[in-house]
DNA sequence: GTGAAGGGCCAC
DNA sequence: AAACGTGGCCCTTCAC
C-alpha cells in the first residue's frame, strides 16, 4: 500500500505542517525512537496525519543543529503537541509522551488514546489483543504490517520503507478513533474514556520521574534477612531430616527447602497430616502441635522476602538517574485498577524496614496521601444504607462503629474482638464472603458465622439489598458498571457449576474496586494540572495511595493540593458519604 | 536451554 | 484446604 508523505527536515517546513495540523480537531500520531526507554536513546520521527496529508518530521537534522529541548526552530512542534487542540490520536501515548516530555520538554495536551480505547470497549475479554495490528484490523479491515517497528531508526538515512511504515502508523489512526468513538458511544464509555486518556500524562510523568530508593538501608535490610533466612533453613533442614532413616548414617538429608512436594513428604514422614497444599493459613492451625510447622513458615516468610524484595530490586535502579522507573499499566485489571512491574511497587513490604528505604531525594520531601476506607465509602454511596452512611458521618473510628451497630452496644463498650469481627465483615463483604469463610477465619462454627453475617446485614439492610442486585445485574447483564461507565465484563459459563457463583461475587467487587479506580485517576489528573508551576512530582501510587516528591519548603503547599485534588476527584464520584484522606509529610515511605 | 504451568505469597 | 476481589514475582517442575 502506497502512503504519500511529506518528509520535514526543517523549520519552515515545519511551521508550515503545524499550521494545517492545527485547524484539525484530531490528528493522528506517532514516533520512532531507537530505543525502548527515552533515558536510553533518541527520538527520531514525530508522524502526524490530518487524514487528508500525512507528515513525517525527521527530528535527525535538527538534533544536528542544537539541542532539541532549546531549538527555538521546534516551537511550533512543542506548541502544537501541548495544546488540547487538536487532539493527538496515538496507540499507547504513553510511550510517545515519555519521550516527548523528555527529549522535547513540553507535556502532551489532548491525548486520545487507542490502546486505553481498545481495553475499554474489550472491557476484560481475555480473548481480545490490543496491538496497533490487532486493533487496526478489529476496527477498519485494514491489514497493518509492522515488520518495519524494529528496524534501525538511528540510521543516518532511513529508508523509504521506513518512512512509509512512519507515516502510515500516524495515517491510520484518524479514521480507526472515528471507528472507536462510536464503539465507545455505543457502549456508554465516553465519560471513562476521557478519564483514562486525560490520565496518561500524569503516567507517563510518574514513570519519568521514577522513586529513589536508599541502596545502603535496603542492603542493611537484606543482610538481616540473609542471616535470619540461613538460620531457619538450617534449623527446619534439621527438623525435617530427623524423619528420615538414612540421616543417621549419612548425616543430614538435605531436601529443597522451596519444593513443595519434597516438603510435604518429608512432613509426612515426621506423622504430620499434610493436605496437599501447604499454604500458610492451611499450616497454620498445625504449628501449634508440630514444631517443624512453625519452622516451616518461618522459613517461607524469610524466603520470600529475599527473593521477591532481595538484591532483585536493585537492579531496577537506573544509573542514568539513580531512580528506579517501574513500568505502570494503566488498565491494569479490568476492573481500571493500575498493574505495575519492573518491579512492581504496589505489593513492597508494609513493613517500616522496607518502606523506609523509599526515602525522598536530597532537599527534598514526601507527600503520602491515601483515601481512608475509599471502598467502604463507595459501598456506602452506592447502598444508601442509612447505618452505613451514619458510620462514617460520625467520623468516629469505622470499624468500631460498625461493631456497635452490629452488636448493638455502645462505642465505648466495643470489645477488641468486636472490633475485630466487624473489621473483617467490612472488608469481607467488599468481596462477597460467605459465612463458612468468615466462620473459618474468626475460629467460630458454621452456625455462628451465619448468624454474625445475618446481624450483620440486619443491620446494613440497604447494603444488603445492593450487593444483592449488583450480583443479580452481573449474572443477568453479563457486565457490571463503575461510577464513570467503565464496564467489566463477566465471564458466565453456564456448564460450570463454580461460574454463578464467581460472577456473583465478582458483580458484587468490580463496581467498587472499579469506582475506587475511577476516583484515583481523576484525582491524579487534577494533581497533574495543580502541580505543573510546583516542584512537586508524583512518584508512586498504589490503588488508593498517591505520593508526590516536592521541595522541603513547599512541602506544606504541595501536601495541600495533594488533599484537593484527591478531595475534588472524590467528591466527583461520591456524594453521600463524606471522603476523607489521610496525609503525611515525610522524609520516608512510613508513617 | 527455555518457556509454561502451578504453587505460594506480597500489596491494596 | 477456601465459595474473598484485583494484580505481579519467585521458585520448582515438566514438556519441548
Amino acid at each position: 500500500m502506497e502512503i504519500y508523505f511529506q518528509l520535514i527536515r526543517d523549520g519552515e517546513g515545519l511551521l508550515a505542517a503545524c499550521e494545517e495540523l492545527k485547524k484539525e480537531e484530531f490528528v493522528g500520531f506517532d514516533t520512532e525512537t531507537t530505543e525502548l526507554d527515552p533515558y536510553d536513546g533518541d527520538i527520531r520521527l514525530v508522524q502526524f496525519s490530518s487524514g487528508k496529508q500525512n507528515y513525517v518530521i525527521d527530528l535527525k537534522p535538527f538534533r544536528d543543529r542544537g539541542n532539541l529541548r532549546d531549538s527555538a526552530e521546534l516551537a511550533p512542534l512543542r506548541d502544537l503537541l501541548f495544546a488540547d487542540k487538536p487532539f493527538k490520536v496515538a496507540h499507547n501515548a504513553k510511550f510517545d509522551a515519555k519521550w516527548i516530555r523528555h527529549h522535547l520538554g513540553t507535556e502532551i495536551g489532548g491525548i486520545y488514546d487507542t490502546f486505553l480505547a481498545s481495553q475499554l470497549i474489550a472491557a476484560g475479554d481475555q480473548d481480545r489483543r490490543h496491538s496497533l495490528a490487532d486493533v487496526a484490523q478489529f476496527f477498519t479491515g485494514t491489514e497493518l504490517d509492522k515488520t518495519e517497528q524494529i528496524s534501525d531508526w538511528g540510521a543516518d538515512e532511513l529508508s523509504h520503507s521506513q518512512l512509509e511504515y512512519a507515516a502510515r502508523d500516524a495515517a491510520v489512526m484518524v479514521q480507526l478513533r472515528e471507528k472507536m468513538d462510536e464503539r465507545l458511544e455505543l457502549d456508554g464509555l465516553t465519560r471513562v474514556s476521557r478519564l483514562e486518556f486525560e490520565c496518561v500524562m500524569p503516567i507517563a510523568e510518574l514513570e519519568l520521574n521514577g522513586c529513589y530508593l536508599d541502596e545502603g538501608r535496603w542492603r542493611e535490610q537484606l543482610e538481616k534477612v540473609k542471616i535470619a533466612q540461613a538460620k531457619a533453613a538450617d534449623e527446619l533442614q534439621d527438623m525435617l531430616s530427623a524423619g528420615v532413616a538414612q540421616a543417621s548414617l549419612f548425616g543430614r538429608a538435605e531436601i529443597n527447602l522451596d519444593s513443595q512436594p519434597q516438603v510435604t513428604d518429608a512432613l509426612r514422614n515426621l506423622g504430620v497430616p499434610v493436605p496437599d497444599t501447604t499454604r500458610a493459613w492451611v499450616l497454620q492451625p498445625l504449628a501449634e502441635k508440630f514444631p517443624v510447622v512453625g519452622k516451616l513458615l518461618e522459613y517461607r516468610g524469610v524466603a520470600k522476602m529475599l527473593g521477591s524484595f532481595g538484591e532483585n530490586i536493585l537492579e531496577f535502579i537506573k544509573p542514568a538517574t539513580r531512580r528506579i522507573h517501574a513500568d505502570f499499566r494503566q488498565i491494569g485489571a479490568p476492573t481500571g485498577r493500575f498493574a505495575c512491574s519492573n518491579p512492581n511497587l504496589q505489593q513492597i513490604p508494609h513493613e517500616e524496614a522496607y518502606r523506609r528505604c523509599f526515602i525522598a531525594g536530597e532537599g527534598k520531601k514526601l507527600v503520602i496521601a491515601d483515601y481512608s476506607q475509599i471502598e467502604l465509602r463507595i459501598l456506602a454511596d452506592f447502598s444508601h444504607d442509612e447505618n452505613f452512611i451514619k458510620a462514617f458521618e460520625s467520623g468516629a473510628d469505622f470499624h468500631s462503629t460498625a461493631a456497635a451497630q452490629v452488636f448493638g452496644v455502645k462505642p465505648e463498650d466495643v470489645t477488641p474482638e468486636q472490633r475485630s469481627f466487624a473489621k473483617r465483615l467490612n472488608f469481607g463483604v467488599v468481596y462477597g464472603m460467605g459465612a463458612s469463610r468468615f466462620a473459618e477465619m474468626t475460629g467460630i462454627t458454621l452456625a455462628e458465622g451465619e448468624a454474625t453475617l445475618r446481624r450483620y446485614f440486619t443491620t446494613y439492610r440497604g447494603l444488603d439489598s445492593w450487593l444483592r442486585q449488583a450480583a443479580e445485574k452481573a449474572v443477568n447483564n453479563r457486565e457490571s458498571r463503575a461510577a464513570s461507565g467503565r464496564m467489566i465484563r463477566m465471564r458466565y459459563d453456564e456448564n460450570d457449576p463454580s461460574s454463578k457463583g464467581n460472577v456473583r461475587r465478582n458483580g458484587k467487587n468490580a463496581p467498587i474496586q472499579g469506582t475506587s479506580a475511577d476516583i484515583l485517576k481523576r484525582a491524579l489528573r487534577l494533581l497533574h494540572d495543580s502541580l505543573r508551576s510546583t516542584s512537586g512530582k508524583l512518584v508512586n501510587i498504589v490503588h488508593d495511595e498517591i505520593i508526590v516528591e516536592c521541595d522541603a519548603a513547599e512541602a506544606e503547599s504541595t501536601s495541600a493540593l495533594v488533599e484537593n485534588a484527591m478531595r475534588t476527584a472524590g467528591e466527583e464520584f461520591i456524594t453521600r458519604v463524606p471522603i476523607k484522606i489521610d496525609i503525611a509529610i515525610a522524609a520516608e515511605w512510613a508513617k
